[in-house]
This record gives structure tokens, sequence and C-alpha cells, in this order.
DNA sequence: TTACTAAATTTTGCATTCATAATTAAGTCA
DNA sequence: TGACTTAATTATGAATGCAAAATTTAGTAA
């Protein structure tokens, strides 16, 4: 976010959060890659701040794991390990199922139509195989029940793993097999949250989370293997 | 510094974690109140270092939600409200079952053992009606389940949200009742450890954090009520 | 008193500076 | 040439300084 360009923003917000929030993205869509070296001068001058806000940011960051600081050598971007994916999917199915559950109990009519718009969105964009909106969408929809679950905590906690991630589905893209199936996927989640069935959201939420977690997985070892 | 005094510490660590570290206790203990305002300046007078990297400090314990930031007004230990701990604990439950699961494939039959230390040495404080010691070797007991697990982000989370009940638990203490039912709960949960039952340790640890969340609510509605 | 305003003080946010550690480059000797 | 030192450079960690914001205090008028 810039910070108040464009529309009136009335809450102020530190630099060192708006810091967080312009390298977060960057970090997620791998334009800072996984391993690589972070410039903290040069992103200094990137965003035309000095060093403290900056290094704040990073340790906020390295507390997010999406950042790895080595006392007295610097900050790297934590790379995608199957060690990390093995780790952080798991948890990430628990939240995710907890959200379904969540959502279930508390989304409004109006939430659930909003959320279907983005489905049919998505739709298109698949028809369209427009991946990078495909992604798009998808992470509304996630956001979206996650909001529905009323629960910023879990929120919070999810869209951070979700974060570590993302860098990587955005790197592995998806083969048309495992696209079809994710597409599917949705088309169940969208029925039962449409259906307030908490448990069988739930179920196909942790389920989606698991094939996501095969087919990064499968990305993973075919790189390596390179 | 105070990191290097007395033993030769090998790795390097930085002074903001190192802060962090020493702040987080003073937070989850209550010798900082819940509501009341982190004295940046007296921190650092007490800690012998300058605002820099206390702020930073801050900054990361504000990512871990234990400390609120507002922009130009400073910061707060977060209070612990009704709100807040109807947030925390159905993570903390979906995360606790997890790590019961993870921890019966692959926890050793030496760690079995020292859990089994842990639980009886936590049966004699019980008898003895030691409740401080009581909470620590309790800490321990799941701190030793979720490393069990084999996890880091997962032991990382958890300990994360632990932390921001831990302070509830502190004040609340527990009733009588509460504290036996706690006490045969975790006789369950050492059998199914031992018994490395996966299903049912989950089962067991998630119905143990419900109750811990429902006599963390107790404590709060009657204390609302003064 | 009480409500309001203005000055003084304190606190905060961020840039800068300086010391130290790490890295790189240059030089030495076998 | 290549391994090892040592010097130069760069990057990092943390203290300090300074401007801006917030808070407190003092003062004024009703």
């Amino acid at each position: 976010m810039l910070g108040g360009v464009g529309r009136g923003t009335i809450e102020r917000r530190s630099l060192h959060l708006e810091i967080v929030e312009r390298i977060r993205p960057l970090i997620v869509e791998s334009q800072l890659k996984p391993g690589s070296k972070v410039q903290e001068k040069l992103l200094c001058e990137r965003f035309n701040v000095s060093r403290t806000p900056m290094r704040e940011a990073l340790k906020v960051l390295a507390s997010e794991g999406l950042v790895r600081l080595e006392p007295n050598r610097g900050a790297w971007v934590t790379p995608i390990t199957e060690e990390e994916v093995n780790e952080v999917f798991p948890v990430l199915t628990v939240l995710e199922a907890l959200s379904g559950e969540l959502a279930c109990k508390h989304i409004t009519d109006a939430e659930i139509h909003q959320v279907r718009k983005l489905h049919d969105v998505m739709m298109t964009s698949y028809r369209d195989k427009d991946l990078a909106l495909y992604f798009k969408i998808n992470q509304q929809i996630h956001h979206a029940i996650l909001l529905a679950g009323r629960n910023e905590t879990l929120t919070k906690s999810s869209e951070a793993l979700s974060a570590r991630m993302q860098r990587a589905r955005y790197a592995a893209n998806m083969s048309d097999d495992r696209w079809a199936e994710a597409v599917e996927e949705h088309e169940k989640i969208i029925e039962n949250l449409e259906a307030r069935d908490a448990k069988k959201l739930s179920a196909v939420l942790a389920a989606h989370m698991r094939n996501k977690h095969a087919s990064v997985l499968r990305w993973l070892q075919s790189n390596e293997a390179e």
C-alpha cells in the first residue's frame, strides 16, 4: 500500500509496516528470490527510506518466516525447501479446515454472494487459462472465507504461513491436470459454503490443502532433480 | 549485552532477539500487565540498551501479538479480552491436536520416557499443590510434545499463541475442580502418547485445550463482573 | 470551580553517525 | 600457480541527534 496516495487514508500508519507490506509481495511473488540475499541498502534506496525503519521491517518479516536473519551477516529470503514445505502445509491444512468451520457459522448471505461472484470470475479465468488472474482470485476467495470466520488471529496466522507457500505456488505454476482438479475442489468449496455445511467444507478445504501440498512437492522434487 | 555472561556462548545472537526473549516472559508472567503502557525508555534503562534494538524488539513482539503498537503513541501490552481469548483458543486447539498427531508419528522411546518423567514430577507438584511448579512442568510437557512432532513451524506458531493465553492462565490460577480435571486429562495424554495412538491423543489434547479455554473464560467473566 | 487555550515537556519516529564484524581485494611467499 | 596473510572496502549493529507528534502542565476567562 502506498500510504495515502489516491484516497484520503484516515489512520496513520507506521513506516516500518508500510515497508513490510511493500516487501512482502516482492517475496511472495518471487521478485526477491528464495535463498537470495536481501540487500538492505538497495531496498532503502528503492523505497527511499533510511536503514532504521527498513531494519525494523526486516525483523518483522523474519518473525513471519519470510526472511532469515544471520547476526552480522544480514538477511536472506527464506529458501523454499522440501523440509519447509512439509512443515508449513500440515499447519496450514488444519488452519484452513478451522476457517471453513468458522466461516459456516458466521458468514452472512451477502458474503456468500460475494464469494460466489469471486468464484464465477475465477471460473472465467480458468476457461481463459489466465493463471495470474486465477491465482489472484483464488487468494481472494480464501481470504474471504477467513474473514467470514470472524477470527483475526486465525486470519493472520493462516495468511502468514500462506504467504510462505504462495511463493512456491507462484513458481510451480500448475499442471493442467492439477488445475482441473483444483477447480473441481473449488466447486465443492463454494457448494458447501452455500449449504453452510461446516464439517464438509472443513474436510474439502483440508483435502484441497493436501493436494496443494502434493502439487508443490512434485514441483520441488522435479526441480531438485535438474 | 547479557548473552554471554557466565557461560561461553558459541552462537552470536542479535541484541533485539535477546531483548524479545527477556521481555516476553515479563509479559507472559504479567510483570508487564495486560493493557498497560510499555515504557520504551524505562525498558531501555532496565536492560541497558539503546532505543534502536528495543524498538526492533517491540516490533517483533507486536507481530507476535503480545504488544500493540499505536503510531506516534507507543506500545501497549495486549489486553486480555474475552474476544481475544475466543479467537486464540480455537486456533490453539487445532494446532495442539496436530501436534499430538505428529508426536505419535515421530516421538522416540527416549522422548516418551522423558515426557513420562516430566509427567510424574508434575503429579508430585499437584499433590504438593505447588501451582507454580505445576504450570512450569505443564509447559514443558506441551513443549516436549511439540518438539516430538518435528515441525518447527508448528512449534513456533503454537507457542506464540500459547504465550498470549499463558498470561491469562497465570492470572486465572485454577479452581480445585478444574485442576483435578486437568490432571485427569494429562493422565490420558501420557497414556495415549505411550500407546502412540495419534487419533486419540489428538482428541484428548483438543479437549484439554477446550477445557482450558472454558476455564480462562470463566475467570475472565467473573473478573469483569467485579 | 470548570472549560478552554497555549506553552512546556516528554515521547516517538526516523535519519545519521560511528564502531565493529564480515567480505573482498591485494599482496606475499612457497 | 596457489595457498595464506594482510590491508581496503563494505555491510551490519547499535547509539545518538533532531524534528514532529502527543501529552502534560500552566494559565486564562467564563
